[in-house]
DNA sequence: AACCTGCGTTACAGCGCTGTACATTCGTCG
DNA sequence: CGACGAATGTACAGCGCTGTAACGCAGGTT
């Protein structure tokens, strides 16, 4: 079954190539009446156009790269499924490129090994600097998204870090918890989100008059919700005495929820938890947890909206978006 | 800064196109010193091959599409992942499809709208149905995943739903549970899922001598958890007496657990529940889910390896492939 | 010496589409 | 009534790559 060309459909309509060409994408001044004979060639014969023979000719592909850590994670996968919907919405479509914060996968996102491939990139990086994204970077359209210190050339999207924490943490002043703990640092972690997020803790702290308590501030070996567990149990086997836990998202918070369970503490009656990235995790944990709510709509169609800026030619200096957030109360850190 | 192409390469390097194109695949025969000579020209001009235009050559693009209803959804994404790395392995890239359990969506999918997207789909169907598949699906290479009523022409890989079902009910019985419930029966649903599993459900019960009683089968009005907890809500409330639940998702699970809680059963004291697809949430949630667990990566391994051989020109039957499941066994279900 | 063999390489014709430049027709206006 | 611009359609040259056929040449065979 060999596959039907414009030139067949051409042929049966006795029209040029481009007619049909212009039939198929809708070009304006075309008369009705070849419009129709055009348009019954192409169904009769099943015509289907050749996407890729299109973008050699035309230079685009009409897809993005959307790389991110890992894609079965709650959060990516709540963004990628934002990113398509409106990279859908524009006539895009999306690669989905799971980086696993390998720093060589995410420099082959940079470097654009195969040229061609996609219009522009969305990049979440972890492992990687700003000066391997200038260094790596060419001239392919990109957009990064998180807390990267990214070069002055580049755009970027974020939610304020420093400031959803803060908020968490005063939710839980607010609500009468005095010794509150962070959950956590990450050893070996050099990207800025953990330590903007302390800082919003600490400023929150230090802004009600609460002493800064360098012993709550726990550190946790990897990002999974096992080294949070473990940290957690680890605090408590030491007898650290605490009310209330920021995290720094809720894989952590679930792994501190079944560390204090372990140590027959309640939640939240003698500890009150928050997360952060309100997936879908929060809502089905036990309690659910209170978590700060990245809008991750906003942060699809920010991101998006700057690519495709880009990748219509725009030029100049990088854009910095922050896109708002809030705390989605439940019951792991009711409020007041 | 134009694009360096393979002519410019030739040029640098005094050979002809052909040649440059030889050693950028690693065609085995050409001189060392030529390759030698090429590979330098390409390294000081950055020359990077156009994957649209070799695309086009060579009629392959190296990419395979993933249908799924919902890419955020715990159990797809993890499914997607598993995908993407077999894919990678074999120097495909994934492109993912979401339908949203749309029947136009799920149509345009198997239509191939644009031709010569991708070399070949995996697609996991929720509304459409085995003549449609027929009716629609062309000369792109297609594997379908889960309970589908395939077409014969079609592969097909899914989990052995009736004894999937069968296994999670015998291990309740086994664990001394008498009032077993099904949950549940999906207002419209057309897919073959439920009903297998529902079949499994009964099989096992019939087979330990337990009479079948209609009224333990609970009907939903969605996939979401929310209607699994109104389903189970509304069952309390009538005062139907159950002491377990087999549940057709861990969603459902979720869902159960939430209505259970708010009638003040304990789980597993009063009510033991077994999920199915083991996903994130069956870990998070608490108890934690013991859960009907698919083998996902083996599931994305066989798929793939069926498309592959589909696309390398394999003709014939459709092959219908059943990969094997555990029952991961955790607290809301707990063993003898 | 004439002939083959096979490696290394080249020249060139596509792959299927769109952009450009140009030809034709038509309605309208001075 | 001729002229001119807009509307409509055509021809053809690319887009950058790979497949194919064919060529030159060294080394071995008869």
């Amino acid at each position: 079954m060999a596959r039907v060309r414009l030139v067949d459909v051409a042929e049966r309509a006795n029209v040029s190539m481009k007619t049909v060409s212009n039939v198929v994408n809708g070009y304006a001044h075309v008369q009705p009446a070849t419009r129709a004979r055009v348009q019954a060639a192409i169904d009769e014969l099943g015509y289907k156009p050749n996407l890729t023979a299109r973008r050699l000719a035309t230079g685009r592909t009409g897809m993005i790269a959307l790389a991110m850590p890992e894609i079965d994670h709650p959060y990516f996968a709540e963004v990628a499924r934002h990113v398509a919907e409106v990279a859908s919405d524009h006539g895009y479509r999306v690669i989905i490129e799971q980086t696993l914060g390998d720093e060589t996968a995410e420099r082959a996102v940079l470097r654009d090994r195969d040229a061609g491939l996609v219009d522009g990139v969305i990049f979440q990086p972890l492992r990687i600097a700003t000066l391997d994204i200038a260094r790596f970077h060419q001239d392919l359209p990109l957009v990064l998204l998180g807390e990267v210190e990214a070069p002055v050339t580049t755009d970027h999207v974020m939610v304020d870090n420093v400031r959803g924490a803060a908020d968490a943490t005063s939710h839980l002043l607010a609500a009468g918890r005095t010794r509150i703990g962070f959950l956590g640092l990450v050893e070996g972690d050099i990207t800025a989100t953990n330590s903007r997020r302390l800082l919003g803790y600490q400023e929150a702290l230090v802004g009600a008059g609460v002493p800064l308590d360098p012993g709550l501030v726990l550190t946790t070996s990897g990002f999974g919700s096992d080294a949070a567990a473990v940290a957690v149990d680890d605090a408590l086997s030491r007898g650290l005495r605490f009310d209330a836990l920021v995290c720094r998202d809720d894989r952590f918070a679930i792994g501190a929820l079944t560390a204090l369970r372990r140590h027959g503490r309640e939640v939240p009656g003698d500890v009150a938890l928050v997360g952060w990235d309100d997936s879908a995790m929060a809502q089905w944990a036990w309690p659910p947890l209170t978590s700060l709510a990245p809008d991750k709509h906003e942060l699809a169609r920010v991101a998006f909206e700057l690519l495709l800026e880009r990748m219509q030619g725009t030029t100049g200096v990088g854009r910095h978006r922050v896109v708002p957030h809030t705390l989605q109360v439940r019951e792991s850190a009711p409020g007041a």
